[in-house]
DNA sequence: GTGGCATGAATTGGATCCAATAACAACCTA
DNA sequence: TAGGTTGTTATTGGATCCAATTCATGCCAC
Protein backbone atom coordinates (compact mmCIF):
# COMPACT_ATOMS: atom_id res chain seq x y z
CA UNK A 1 0.00 0.00 0.00
CA UNK A 2 3.13 2.39 1.12
CA UNK A 3 4.99 1.60 -1.82
CA UNK A 4 6.27 3.57 -4.71
CA UNK A 5 2.77 3.80 -6.23
CA UNK A 6 2.28 7.46 -4.36
CA UNK A 7 2.63 8.90 -7.43
CA UNK A 8 1.90 12.90 -7.72
CA UNK A 9 -0.70 12.02 -10.62
CA UNK A 10 -4.85 12.23 -10.54
CA UNK A 11 -5.14 9.24 -12.52
CA UNK A 12 -3.03 7.42 -9.52
CA UNK A 13 -4.30 8.59 -7.31
CA UNK A 14 -8.36 8.32 -8.34
CA UNK A 15 -7.16 4.59 -9.46
CA UNK A 16 -6.53 4.48 -5.49
CA UNK A 17 -9.74 5.37 -4.35
CA UNK A 18 -11.10 2.92 -6.84
CA UNK A 19 -8.79 0.06 -5.62
CA UNK A 20 -10.39 1.11 -2.01
CA UNK A 21 -14.00 1.04 -2.76
CA UNK A 22 -13.53 -2.32 -4.85
CA UNK A 23 -11.58 -3.98 -2.49
CA UNK A 24 -13.97 -2.96 0.98
CA UNK A 25 -16.91 -3.47 -0.91
CA UNK A 26 -17.99 -0.54 -1.19
CA UNK A 27 -18.21 -1.33 -5.51
CA UNK A 28 -19.43 -4.69 -5.64
CA UNK A 29 -19.15 -7.29 -8.40
CA UNK A 30 -21.06 -6.42 -11.93
CA UNK A 31 -21.65 -3.17 -11.36
CA UNK A 32 -20.95 -0.40 -13.86
CA UNK A 33 -18.62 2.17 -13.52
CA UNK A 34 -20.01 5.21 -15.84
CA UNK A 35 -16.85 7.59 -16.12
CA UNK A 36 -18.53 10.59 -15.52
CA UNK A 37 -20.07 9.70 -12.41
CA UNK A 38 -16.57 8.97 -11.20
CA UNK A 39 -14.89 12.22 -12.26
CA UNK A 40 -17.61 13.94 -10.66
CA UNK A 41 -17.33 12.20 -7.35
CA UNK A 42 -13.59 12.40 -7.24
CA UNK A 43 -12.67 15.26 -8.61
CA UNK A 44 -10.89 15.67 -12.01
CA UNK A 45 -11.95 15.37 -15.80
CA UNK A 46 -13.14 12.30 -17.46
CA UNK A 47 -9.32 11.86 -18.95
CA UNK A 48 -7.74 10.66 -15.59
CA UNK A 49 -10.52 8.67 -14.70
CA UNK A 50 -10.23 6.79 -17.99
CA UNK A 51 -6.86 6.20 -16.91
CA UNK A 52 -7.17 5.16 -13.95
CA UNK A 53 -9.86 2.41 -15.17
CA UNK A 54 -6.79 1.03 -17.51
CA UNK A 55 -4.50 1.02 -14.45
CA UNK A 56 -7.75 -0.93 -12.74
CA UNK A 57 -7.96 -3.43 -15.45
CA UNK A 58 -4.38 -4.07 -15.20
CA UNK A 59 -4.63 -5.09 -12.02
CA UNK A 60 -8.08 -7.39 -12.92
CA UNK A 61 -10.32 -5.50 -11.00
CA UNK A 62 -12.29 -4.01 -13.33
CA UNK A 63 -12.89 -5.66 -16.82
CA UNK A 64 -13.67 -2.83 -19.88
CA UNK A 65 -15.47 -3.68 -23.18
CA UNK A 66 -15.04 -1.13 -26.12
CA UNK A 67 -17.76 1.37 -26.54
CA UNK A 68 -19.67 -0.43 -23.04
CA UNK A 69 -17.63 1.17 -20.27
CA UNK A 70 -15.93 -0.74 -17.22
CA UNK A 71 -17.50 -3.09 -14.44
CA UNK A 72 -16.45 -4.93 -11.75
CA UNK A 73 -15.87 -8.14 -12.85
CA UNK A 74 -18.53 -10.75 -11.79
CA UNK A 75 -16.89 -14.13 -11.25
CA UNK A 76 -18.18 -17.61 -11.26
CA UNK A 77 -17.06 -20.58 -8.99
CA UNK A 78 -14.84 -21.87 -11.56
CA UNK A 79 -12.86 -18.90 -12.30
CA UNK A 80 -12.26 -18.31 -8.23
CA UNK A 81 -11.55 -21.67 -8.04
CA UNK A 82 -8.81 -21.47 -10.71
CA UNK A 83 -7.71 -18.60 -9.21
CA UNK A 84 -7.37 -19.71 -5.98
CA UNK A 85 -5.49 -23.03 -7.71
CA UNK A 86 -2.75 -20.56 -9.33
CA UNK A 87 -2.46 -18.92 -6.20
CA UNK A 88 -1.98 -22.15 -4.51
CA UNK A 89 1.25 -22.80 -7.11
CA UNK A 90 2.29 -19.08 -7.15
CA UNK A 91 2.53 -17.70 -3.79
CA UNK A 92 4.98 -21.03 -2.38
CA UNK A 93 7.05 -20.04 -5.41
CA UNK A 94 7.18 -16.16 -3.45
CA UNK A 95 7.61 -17.78 -0.08
CA UNK A 96 11.09 -19.55 -0.96
CA UNK A 97 12.01 -16.44 -2.75
CA UNK A 98 11.15 -14.65 -0.14
CA UNK A 99 12.46 -16.91 3.26
CA UNK A 100 16.38 -16.33 2.59
CA UNK A 101 15.55 -12.56 2.94
CA UNK A 102 13.60 -12.70 6.15
CA UNK A 103 15.00 -10.75 8.95
CA UNK A 104 14.32 -11.35 12.46
CA UNK A 105 12.86 -7.74 12.46
CA UNK A 106 10.21 -9.30 9.78
CA UNK A 107 9.65 -12.53 11.81
CA UNK A 108 8.94 -10.55 14.95
CA UNK A 109 6.32 -8.07 12.42
CA UNK A 110 4.47 -11.50 11.04
CA UNK A 111 4.03 -13.36 15.19
CA UNK A 112 2.74 -9.65 15.90
CA UNK A 113 0.05 -9.78 13.10
CA UNK A 114 -1.07 -13.11 14.07
CA UNK A 115 -0.81 -12.29 17.61
CA UNK A 116 -3.61 -9.76 17.05
CA UNK A 117 -5.42 -11.86 14.24
CA UNK A 118 -5.75 -14.20 17.49
CA UNK A 119 -7.13 -11.84 19.75
CA UNK A 120 -10.35 -11.88 18.00
CA UNK A 121 -11.66 -9.60 15.45
CA UNK A 122 -14.08 -9.03 13.12
CA UNK A 123 -14.68 -9.92 9.52
CA UNK A 124 -13.63 -6.93 8.60
CA UNK A 125 -10.44 -6.79 10.22
CA UNK A 126 -9.56 -10.64 9.60
CA UNK A 127 -9.61 -9.56 6.49
CA UNK A 128 -7.26 -6.71 6.78
CA UNK A 129 -4.88 -8.56 8.82
CA UNK A 130 -4.78 -11.84 7.20
CA UNK A 131 -4.04 -10.36 3.91
CA UNK A 132 -1.15 -8.31 6.12
CA UNK A 133 0.02 -11.47 7.45
CA UNK A 134 0.85 -13.19 4.09
CA UNK A 135 2.06 -10.20 2.44
CA UNK A 136 4.36 -9.89 5.06
CA UNK A 137 6.02 -13.21 4.68
CA UNK A 138 6.34 -12.50 1.00
CA UNK A 139 8.02 -9.00 2.35
CA UNK A 140 11.29 -10.86 1.07
CA UNK A 141 10.82 -11.54 -2.21
CA UNK A 142 12.16 -8.21 -4.29
CA UNK A 143 10.66 -9.62 -7.65
CA UNK A 144 8.36 -7.08 -9.14
CA UNK A 145 6.79 -9.49 -11.48
CA UNK A 146 5.46 -12.22 -9.07
CA UNK A 147 4.51 -10.07 -6.68
CA UNK A 148 2.49 -8.14 -8.58
CA UNK A 149 1.10 -11.26 -9.90
CA UNK A 150 0.21 -12.65 -6.01
CA UNK A 151 -1.31 -9.28 -5.59
CA UNK A 152 -3.73 -9.81 -8.56
CA UNK A 153 -4.56 -12.59 -7.27
CA UNK A 154 -5.72 -11.46 -3.81
CA UNK A 155 -7.44 -8.47 -5.16
CA UNK A 156 -9.72 -10.93 -7.44
CA UNK A 157 -10.50 -12.54 -5.17
CA UNK A 158 -10.87 -10.29 -2.51
CA UNK A 159 -14.74 -10.00 -2.84
CA UNK A 160 -15.58 -13.51 -2.47
CA UNK A 161 -12.94 -14.07 0.65
CA UNK A 162 -15.21 -11.44 2.28
CA UNK A 163 -18.39 -13.10 1.15
CA UNK A 164 -17.60 -16.48 2.53
CA UNK A 165 -16.24 -15.15 5.78
CA UNK A 166 -19.40 -12.86 5.84
CA UNK A 167 -21.20 -16.14 5.89
CA UNK A 168 -19.45 -18.65 7.72
CA UNK A 169 -18.07 -16.38 10.80
CA UNK A 170 -15.23 -17.05 12.33
CA UNK A 171 -15.61 -20.56 12.50
CA UNK A 172 -12.79 -21.91 11.06
CA UNK A 173 -10.33 -19.07 13.40
CA UNK A 174 -8.69 -21.95 15.38
CA UNK A 175 -7.75 -24.03 11.79
CA UNK A 176 -6.02 -20.79 10.15
CA UNK A 177 -4.57 -19.81 13.26
CA UNK A 178 -2.88 -23.22 13.52
CA UNK A 179 -2.04 -23.32 9.91
CA UNK A 180 -0.69 -19.78 10.20
CA UNK A 181 1.60 -20.80 13.31
CA UNK A 182 2.95 -23.77 11.48
CA UNK A 183 3.77 -21.33 8.39
CA UNK A 184 5.71 -19.40 10.99
CA UNK A 185 7.45 -22.17 12.70
CA UNK A 186 8.95 -23.26 9.63
CA UNK A 187 10.00 -19.65 8.34
CA UNK A 188 11.79 -19.30 12.37
CA UNK A 189 13.47 -22.92 11.71
CA UNK A 190 14.36 -21.41 7.76
CA UNK A 191 13.25 -24.68 6.40
CA UNK A 192 11.77 -23.69 2.70
CA UNK A 193 10.25 -27.27 2.02
CA UNK A 194 7.95 -26.99 5.09
CA UNK A 195 6.69 -23.75 5.08
CA UNK A 196 5.87 -23.89 1.15
CA UNK A 197 3.70 -27.16 2.29
CA UNK A 198 1.92 -25.43 4.86
CA UNK A 199 1.10 -22.75 2.47
CA UNK A 200 -0.05 -24.48 0.00
CA UNK A 201 -1.83 -27.09 2.70
CA UNK A 202 -3.86 -23.66 3.72
CA UNK A 203 -4.61 -21.96 0.20
CA UNK A 204 -5.89 -25.47 -0.69
CA UNK A 205 -8.35 -25.82 2.49
CA UNK A 206 -9.33 -22.44 2.12
CA UNK A 207 -10.01 -23.25 -1.82
CA UNK A 208 -12.13 -26.51 -0.75
CA UNK A 209 -13.93 -24.66 1.99
CA UNK A 210 -15.12 -22.05 -1.09
CA UNK A 211 -16.25 -24.21 -3.54
CA UNK A 212 -18.49 -26.07 -1.03
CA UNK A 213 -20.38 -22.53 -0.64
CA UNK A 214 -21.72 -21.96 -4.20
CA UNK A 215 -24.19 -19.49 -2.70
CA UNK A 216 -21.75 -17.09 -1.93
CA UNK A 217 -22.04 -16.47 -6.06
CA UNK A 218 -25.42 -15.58 -6.45
CA UNK A 219 -25.97 -12.10 -7.21
CA UNK A 220 -27.63 -10.09 -5.15
CA UNK A 221 -30.51 -8.89 -7.92
CA UNK B 1 -4.21 -13.50 -31.20
CA UNK B 2 -7.54 -14.08 -33.11
CA UNK B 3 -9.64 -13.42 -29.92
CA UNK B 4 -11.94 -11.18 -29.07
CA UNK B 5 -9.42 -8.24 -28.64
CA UNK B 6 -10.39 -7.53 -31.97
CA UNK B 7 -12.28 -4.23 -30.54
CA UNK B 8 -13.33 -1.71 -33.47
CA UNK B 9 -11.34 1.07 -31.44
CA UNK B 10 -8.20 2.74 -32.37
CA UNK B 11 -6.18 2.35 -29.34
CA UNK B 12 -6.58 -1.44 -29.52
CA UNK B 13 -5.37 -0.99 -32.88
CA UNK B 14 -2.12 0.62 -31.94
CA UNK B 15 -1.83 -1.43 -28.82
CA UNK B 16 -1.36 -4.11 -31.58
CA UNK B 17 0.85 -2.98 -33.60
CA UNK B 18 3.01 -1.72 -30.98
CA UNK B 19 2.86 -5.40 -29.57
CA UNK B 20 3.85 -6.65 -33.00
CA UNK B 21 7.00 -4.50 -32.69
CA UNK B 22 7.81 -5.37 -29.60
CA UNK B 23 7.59 -9.29 -29.81
CA UNK B 24 9.17 -9.72 -33.35
CA UNK B 25 11.75 -7.40 -31.73
CA UNK B 26 11.59 -3.73 -33.59
CA UNK B 27 11.92 -1.74 -30.65
CA UNK B 28 13.97 -3.52 -28.29
CA UNK B 29 14.62 -3.51 -24.19
CA UNK B 30 14.91 -0.10 -22.71
CA UNK B 31 13.66 1.98 -25.71
CA UNK B 32 12.28 4.90 -25.11
CA UNK B 33 8.98 5.48 -26.09
CA UNK B 34 7.40 8.87 -27.35
CA UNK B 35 3.69 9.32 -27.11
CA UNK B 36 4.07 11.97 -30.26
CA UNK B 37 6.40 9.35 -32.27
CA UNK B 38 4.01 6.92 -32.23
CA UNK B 39 1.09 8.76 -32.71
CA UNK B 40 2.77 9.89 -36.34
CA UNK B 41 3.73 6.77 -36.83
CA UNK B 42 0.97 4.97 -36.88
CA UNK B 43 -1.92 7.60 -37.38
CA UNK B 44 -3.96 8.90 -34.85
CA UNK B 45 -3.46 11.87 -32.05
CA UNK B 46 -1.31 11.21 -28.46
CA UNK B 47 -4.95 9.97 -26.55
CA UNK B 48 -5.20 6.81 -28.03
CA UNK B 49 -1.68 6.11 -27.97
CA UNK B 50 -1.84 6.97 -24.34
CA UNK B 51 -4.55 4.25 -23.71
CA UNK B 52 -2.26 1.86 -25.81
CA UNK B 53 0.32 2.27 -23.90
CA UNK B 54 -1.70 1.41 -20.60
CA UNK B 55 -2.96 -1.93 -22.18
CA UNK B 56 0.40 -2.70 -23.24
CA UNK B 57 1.95 -1.84 -19.47
CA UNK B 58 -0.82 -4.08 -18.24
CA UNK B 59 0.61 -6.97 -20.27
CA UNK B 60 4.22 -6.30 -18.98
CA UNK B 61 5.52 -4.95 -22.43
CA UNK B 62 5.92 -1.72 -21.35
CA UNK B 63 6.56 -0.13 -17.87
CA UNK B 64 5.64 3.68 -17.16
CA UNK B 65 6.72 6.53 -15.52
CA UNK B 66 4.43 9.30 -14.22
CA UNK B 67 6.18 12.28 -15.97
CA UNK B 68 8.78 10.61 -17.69
CA UNK B 69 7.05 8.00 -20.14
CA UNK B 70 7.08 4.64 -21.41
CA UNK B 71 9.46 2.44 -22.05
CA UNK B 72 10.41 -1.33 -22.64
CA UNK B 73 11.05 -3.13 -19.56
CA UNK B 74 15.26 -4.06 -19.42
CA UNK B 75 15.37 -7.10 -17.32
CA UNK B 76 17.97 -8.74 -15.33
CA UNK B 77 19.23 -12.24 -15.36
CA UNK B 78 17.57 -12.88 -11.92
CA UNK B 79 14.37 -10.96 -13.09
CA UNK B 80 13.98 -13.43 -15.59
CA UNK B 81 14.69 -16.84 -14.34
CA UNK B 82 11.97 -15.86 -11.46
CA UNK B 83 9.96 -15.47 -14.81
CA UNK B 84 10.58 -18.60 -16.13
CA UNK B 85 10.20 -20.50 -12.05
CA UNK B 86 6.33 -18.50 -12.66
CA UNK B 87 6.11 -20.68 -15.80
CA UNK B 88 7.30 -23.77 -14.53
CA UNK B 89 4.45 -23.58 -12.03
CA UNK B 90 1.22 -21.87 -13.82
CA UNK B 91 1.87 -23.71 -17.15
CA UNK B 92 1.55 -27.22 -15.87
CA UNK B 93 -1.71 -25.92 -14.38
CA UNK B 94 -2.75 -24.39 -17.47
CA UNK B 95 -1.87 -28.05 -18.75
CA UNK B 96 -3.99 -29.97 -16.81
CA UNK B 97 -7.31 -27.58 -17.03
CA UNK B 98 -7.04 -27.86 -20.62
CA UNK B 99 -6.51 -31.74 -21.42
CA UNK B 100 -9.61 -32.81 -20.44
CA UNK B 101 -11.00 -30.79 -23.06
CA UNK B 102 -8.34 -31.36 -26.11
CA UNK B 103 -10.40 -32.91 -28.87
CA UNK B 104 -8.29 -35.46 -31.09
CA UNK B 105 -8.01 -32.35 -33.93
CA UNK B 106 -6.08 -30.17 -31.52
CA UNK B 107 -3.73 -33.50 -30.65
CA UNK B 108 -3.88 -33.54 -34.25
CA UNK B 109 -3.03 -29.66 -35.03
CA UNK B 110 -0.38 -29.98 -32.26
CA UNK B 111 1.23 -33.00 -33.91
CA UNK B 112 0.83 -30.80 -37.01
CA UNK B 113 3.22 -28.04 -35.75
CA UNK B 114 5.48 -30.10 -34.62
CA UNK B 115 5.58 -31.98 -37.69
CA UNK B 116 7.07 -28.31 -39.00
CA UNK B 117 9.58 -27.60 -35.94
CA UNK B 118 11.07 -30.71 -37.08
CA UNK B 119 11.18 -29.95 -40.76
CA UNK B 120 14.24 -27.44 -39.44
CA UNK B 121 13.38 -23.46 -39.45
CA UNK B 122 15.23 -20.87 -38.73
CA UNK B 123 15.32 -18.76 -35.38
CA UNK B 124 12.73 -16.08 -36.31
CA UNK B 125 10.07 -19.52 -37.42
CA UNK B 126 11.06 -21.53 -34.29
CA UNK B 127 9.95 -19.10 -32.20
CA UNK B 128 6.53 -18.56 -33.46
CA UNK B 129 6.38 -22.00 -34.37
CA UNK B 130 7.49 -23.08 -30.42
CA UNK B 131 4.80 -20.54 -28.80
CA UNK B 132 2.40 -22.31 -31.53
CA UNK B 133 2.70 -25.43 -29.98
CA UNK B 134 2.50 -24.69 -26.49
CA UNK B 135 -0.45 -22.68 -27.05
CA UNK B 136 -1.89 -25.34 -28.89
CA UNK B 137 -1.66 -27.12 -25.81
CA UNK B 138 -3.74 -25.31 -23.52
CA UNK B 139 -6.07 -24.32 -25.79
CA UNK B 140 -8.43 -26.75 -23.60
CA UNK B 141 -8.15 -24.32 -20.78
CA UNK B 142 -10.87 -21.63 -20.88
CA UNK B 143 -10.25 -19.89 -17.97
CA UNK B 144 -8.76 -16.54 -18.94
CA UNK B 145 -7.36 -14.88 -15.82
CA UNK B 146 -4.92 -18.13 -16.17
CA UNK B 147 -4.10 -18.02 -19.72
CA UNK B 148 -3.97 -14.36 -19.54
CA UNK B 149 -0.82 -14.19 -16.85
CA UNK B 150 0.59 -16.95 -19.17
CA UNK B 151 0.56 -15.21 -22.06
CA UNK B 152 2.50 -12.26 -20.47
CA UNK B 153 4.97 -14.51 -19.34
CA UNK B 154 5.55 -15.37 -22.31
CA UNK B 155 5.49 -11.61 -23.78
CA UNK B 156 7.75 -10.21 -21.02
CA UNK B 157 10.61 -13.36 -21.88
CA UNK B 158 10.56 -13.21 -25.68
CA UNK B 159 12.85 -11.20 -26.30
CA UNK B 160 15.61 -13.09 -24.12
CA UNK B 161 14.17 -16.44 -25.68
CA UNK B 162 15.01 -14.73 -29.18
CA UNK B 163 18.44 -13.73 -28.00
CA UNK B 164 19.64 -17.18 -26.82
CA UNK B 165 18.34 -18.65 -29.78
CA UNK B 166 20.18 -16.03 -31.99
CA UNK B 167 23.33 -16.99 -29.66
CA UNK B 168 22.98 -20.79 -29.25
CA UNK B 169 21.52 -21.81 -32.84
CA UNK B 170 19.63 -24.54 -33.54
CA UNK B 171 22.20 -27.01 -31.44
CA UNK B 172 19.18 -27.93 -28.84
CA UNK B 173 16.78 -28.55 -31.39
CA UNK B 174 16.97 -32.63 -30.78
CA UNK B 175 16.54 -32.25 -27.15
CA UNK B 176 13.65 -29.70 -27.45
CA UNK B 177 12.07 -32.42 -30.23
CA UNK B 178 12.58 -35.64 -27.75
CA UNK B 179 10.74 -32.81 -24.91
CA UNK B 180 7.76 -31.98 -27.20
CA UNK B 181 7.26 -35.55 -28.34
CA UNK B 182 6.93 -36.94 -24.50
CA UNK B 183 4.79 -34.18 -24.06
CA UNK B 184 2.64 -34.82 -27.16
CA UNK B 185 2.67 -38.40 -26.12
CA UNK B 186 1.80 -38.10 -22.19
CA UNK B 187 -1.39 -35.79 -23.94
CA UNK B 188 -2.37 -38.22 -25.93
CA UNK B 189 -2.40 -41.25 -23.09
CA UNK B 190 -4.36 -38.74 -21.41
CA UNK B 191 -2.01 -38.54 -18.67
CA UNK B 192 -2.27 -35.43 -16.86
CA UNK B 193 0.54 -36.40 -14.04
CA UNK B 194 3.08 -37.20 -17.06
CA UNK B 195 2.21 -34.33 -18.62
CA UNK B 196 2.61 -31.90 -16.02
CA UNK B 197 5.77 -33.44 -15.15
CA UNK B 198 7.36 -33.18 -18.78
CA UNK B 199 6.53 -29.94 -19.41
CA UNK B 200 8.18 -28.27 -16.13
CA UNK B 201 11.05 -30.22 -16.77
CA UNK B 202 11.19 -28.48 -20.76
CA UNK B 203 10.68 -25.01 -18.89
CA UNK B 204 12.99 -25.58 -16.25
CA UNK B 205 16.04 -26.68 -18.51
CA UNK B 206 15.14 -24.01 -20.99
CA UNK B 207 15.95 -21.52 -17.87
CA UNK B 208 19.12 -23.33 -16.61
CA UNK B 209 20.34 -22.84 -20.07
CA UNK B 210 19.13 -18.91 -19.88
CA UNK B 211 21.18 -18.35 -16.85
CA UNK B 212 24.21 -19.75 -18.14
CA UNK B 213 24.31 -17.65 -20.74
CA UNK B 214 24.65 -14.00 -18.78
CA UNK B 215 25.84 -12.37 -22.21
CA UNK B 216 22.13 -12.75 -23.29
CA UNK B 217 21.43 -9.76 -21.11
CA UNK B 218 24.73 -7.64 -21.71
CA UNK B 219 22.75 -4.31 -23.24
CA UNK B 220 23.86 -3.38 -27.26
CA UNK B 221 25.28 0.03 -25.85
C1' DG C 1 38.53 23.15 -13.72
C1' DT C 2 34.59 21.55 -11.35
C1' DG C 3 30.34 21.80 -8.96
C1' DG C 4 25.94 23.95 -8.31
C1' DC C 5 22.21 26.66 -10.10
C1' DA C 6 19.13 28.78 -13.19
C1' DT C 7 16.90 29.07 -17.56
C1' DG C 8 15.21 26.99 -21.68
C1' DA C 9 13.20 23.30 -24.61
C1' DA C 10 10.98 18.93 -24.84
C1' DT C 11 7.61 15.74 -23.17
C1' DT C 12 4.04 14.11 -20.45
C1' DG C 13 -0.50 15.02 -17.80
C1' DG C 14 -5.10 17.15 -17.78
C1' DA C 15 -9.37 19.81 -19.40
C1' DT C 16 -12.69 20.86 -22.75
C1' DC C 17 -15.08 20.08 -26.98
C1' DC C 18 -16.81 17.15 -30.77
C1' DA C 19 -17.88 12.60 -33.07
C1' DA C 20 -19.24 7.75 -33.00
C1' DT C 21 -21.35 3.96 -30.97
C1' DA C 22 -24.72 1.56 -28.20
C1' DA C 23 -28.72 1.14 -25.18
C1' DC C 24 -33.58 2.50 -24.86
C1' DA C 25 -38.17 3.67 -26.14
C1' DA C 26 -41.89 4.73 -28.87
C1' DC C 27 -43.98 3.87 -33.09
C1' DC C 28 -45.60 1.55 -37.07
C1' DT C 29 -46.76 -2.62 -39.46
C1' DA C 30 -48.21 -7.34 -40.06
C1' DT D 1 -51.03 -7.97 -29.94
C1' DA D 2 -46.31 -9.08 -31.04
C1' DG D 3 -42.30 -8.10 -33.52
C1' DG D 4 -39.36 -5.32 -36.02
C1' DT D 5 -37.79 -0.71 -37.02
C1' DT D 6 -36.49 3.84 -36.41
C1' DG D 7 -35.40 7.91 -33.83
C1' DT D 8 -33.69 9.78 -29.49
C1' DT D 9 -30.69 9.93 -25.57
C1' DA D 10 -26.99 8.68 -22.80
C1' DT D 11 -22.20 7.18 -22.66
C1' DT D 12 -17.85 6.19 -24.39
C1' DG D 13 -13.89 7.26 -27.86
C1' DG D 14 -10.95 10.75 -30.06
C1' DA D 15 -8.80 15.43 -31.24
C1' DT D 16 -7.02 19.74 -29.90
C1' DC D 17 -5.36 23.01 -26.64
C1' DC D 18 -3.17 24.36 -22.23
C1' DA D 19 -0.59 23.45 -17.80
C1' DA D 20 2.93 21.04 -15.08
C1' DT D 21 6.94 18.46 -14.68
C1' DT D 22 11.38 16.89 -16.16
C1' DC D 23 15.68 16.87 -18.55
C1' DA D 24 19.48 19.20 -20.77
C1' DT D 25 22.27 23.01 -21.69
C1' DG D 26 25.00 26.68 -20.44
C1' DC D 27 26.42 30.04 -17.13
C1' DC D 28 28.42 31.67 -12.92
C1' DA D 29 30.82 31.23 -8.67
C1' DC D 30 34.21 29.01 -5.99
Amino acid sequence: MSDASTESAASSRIAQALRDDILNGSIAPGQRLRQEDIAERLGGSRLPVREALRILAAEGLVQIEPNKGARVPLLDPGEVETLYRMRERLEPLALSESMANLSSADLAEISEIQRRIEQGVDVTEFLILDREFHMATYTGCSDEHLMLSVVRLWNSTQHYRRAFMSLTGSGRAQIVNAEHRLLMEALERRDTEDAELYLLGHIRRTRKELVRHPEIFSTGS
